[in-house]
DNA sequence: TCTATTGTTTGATATTTTTCGAACTGAAAA
DNA sequence: TTTTCAGTTCGAAAAATATCAAACAATAGA
């Protein structure tokens, strides 16, 4: 059985949000989530880079409150956690969207 | 003379504003300037951290383009850059106001 | 001029983070 | 049941970051 950890809106921190989003290839990652929903590993456009290594950043997106799973069959989908973005720190993901997406 | 290197509005980077932001004691000095206006290092709220520690989180937080300095006699006196952060990332200072000052 | 004050820079070390391959897990398909 | 597929976890190595003390720089004041 899978468990796993979401923040819940009141335990996310603004600190660990901030440095999930200081890294470029999690950037990239949020920025494509919130521009195009929810997309499965394969989805995000992040080159060059590890199954290991992606699955960590999804790791830390997950742990900072920013992104959240749903598991169907063998796929996991990731979404930005948008209203609870929305609730926690307005203007955040507004701001992401204002900005051209990342180079890596 | 002294000669220092302030990205301008255009040159800001959201990624490395988001890793500087992502460190406990530069988040700390940023909220302490956005309610409290400028500041020399000695009125930051920040403890148990060695002066050169410290002039190393200024010097990045002056890089990503947050903070900006005013030299006056022996003291760098340091402020939010508001307007250039207003114009650049809106939504973004408001943000750090909202949220109440992390624990160091 | 000498000294104290405010802060930066340098160099070194400790810690954290990023990264990968290999092994593993769970679910679907053959 | 065996294989394949999508992804996570583990363990290790490399790279980046945080930290400090000591040395340095610039200014103000005695």
């Amino acid at each position: 059985m899978k468990t796993l950890t979401l923040p819940s809106i009141s335990e996310m921190d603004l600190t660990a949000v901030c440095a999930a989003l200081g890294d470029p290839v999690r950037m990239k990652i949020v920025q494509c989530l919130a521009r195009s929903g929810e997309k499965n590993c394969s989805g995000f456009e992040v080159e060059h880079i590890s199954k290991s290594t992606l699955s960590h950043h999804i790791k830390i997106l997950r742990e900072s409150g920013l992104i959240q799973p749903r598991f169907q069959g063998k796929e996991h989908f990731y979404s930005l956690r948008k209203e609870d973005l929305d609730r926690r720190f307005p203007g955040m993901v507004e701001m992401l969207l204002n900005e051209p997406a990342s180079k890596e």
